[in-house]
DNA sequence: AGTTCCCTGAGG
DNA sequence: CCTCAGGGAACT
């Protein structure tokens, strides 16, 4: 379940991996993986150098110098691995790139066969990492992303949910309001922010949305350092697991005592998916004095 | 805005 | 055997 924490660690080990580094080959095992294209469109990247990793929402982008772009979404169980040249694969393993320099090869794996990649043809004029639009951004996979959620003010992150009536955990999951927030992290945050997750967005105040606002950075980049949750299948891209499980206050806890109030956390389904909260802590319509909530020790 | 589906593996 | 996990598209 890569969200933004997990794939802005999987960027951050790709990029100083990957830059400049030039492509020896390609092999796509499972070629429904690639949308849009055909293997041969592949074959463009031989030769071309790496000249960025980075991340939008939960796609990784990867720019070449002179050549196509890539873009990966991993979905629920997608991992990009950086291996030993020749490192076994296994069954799940979808596709493989060399380098010329064999210092190491980029192998993607994915379980269930949900994540998928673009091959997006060179642009005209820039290819320049992280700076010029280029063919990514424009892509409609791309172009339909709300804002990154780290990088907008608390007005352009309340404005995003303005005039919206559906409730809060679904709106926070719609990549096209803010991009990134997954089923955890939803979770996480409106637990940090003391908001139900049913809460319809038309009813949480001004002050609400700025405790959402700071919420959402909080969790996001306290994940981030923490280099991810690992629930499942995510690894990084040295086939590490993250830590930030160890500090989930709601998520995977139904039944479990509020780590603030000892409350048994609920489960209950929001938006087609399974929603953790702290009935006592995240009560509907409730004005909040405290922005803090203290913890109680562990055990 | 809610439901179904895609797919595979884990767990009951 | 069955259900569940969940990102997002496609449907109703």
């Amino acid at each position: 379940m890569p969200e933004l924490p997990e794939v802005e660690t999987i960027v951050r080990g790709l990029d100083p991996g990957l830059r400049e580094r030039a492509i020896a080959g390609t092999e796509l095992l499972f070629p429904p993986l690639l949308r849009r294209a055909s293997a041969r469109d592949l074959a463009a990247l031989v030769g071309k150098r790496i000249a960025g990793v980075r991340r939008r929402g939960k796609m990784i982008v990867i720019e070449c110098r002179g050549g196509p772009t890539l873009v990966f979404h991993l979905k629920m169980t997608g991992q990009l691995l950086l291996a030993e040249p020749g490192a076994p694969r296994d069954k799940h393993t979808r596709l493989v790139i060399t380098f010329a320099d064999a210092a190491s090869e980029l192998h993607f794996r994915d379980i269930r066969k949900f994540g998928f990649l673009l091959c997006l043809a060179q642009t005209p004029h820039g290819t320049r990492a992280g700076h010029d639009a280029g063919a990514a951004d424009t892509c409609a996979e791309l172009a339909s992303l709300g804002p990154e959620p780290l990088a907008v003010t608390s007005d352009e992150f309340a404005g995003r949910f303005a005039g919206k009536k559906a409730r809060i955990k679904g709106l926070l999951l719609d990549q096209t309001i803010v991009a990134g927030i997954g089923n955890i992290y939803a979770d996480e945050i409106l637990f940090d922010a003391r908001i139900q997750p049913e809460t319809p967005a038309s009813s949480i105040g001004r002050e609400g949305w700025v405790r959402l606002w700071k919420s959402t950075r909080r969790i996001l980049n306290k994940a981030i350092r923490a280099k991810g949750s690992t629930v499942r299948d995510y690894v990084d891209t040295s086939g590490r697991a993250g830590r930030f499980q160890f500090s989930h206050r709601v998520y995977d806890r139904e039944g479990e005592p509020c780590r603030a109030c000892r409350t048994p956390i609920k489960r209950i389904r929001v938006a087609g998916r399974s929603t953790y909260f702290c009935p006592s802590c995240q009560r509907k319509r409730r004005r909040v004095v405290s922005t803090h909530i203290t913890m109680l020790p562990k055990r």
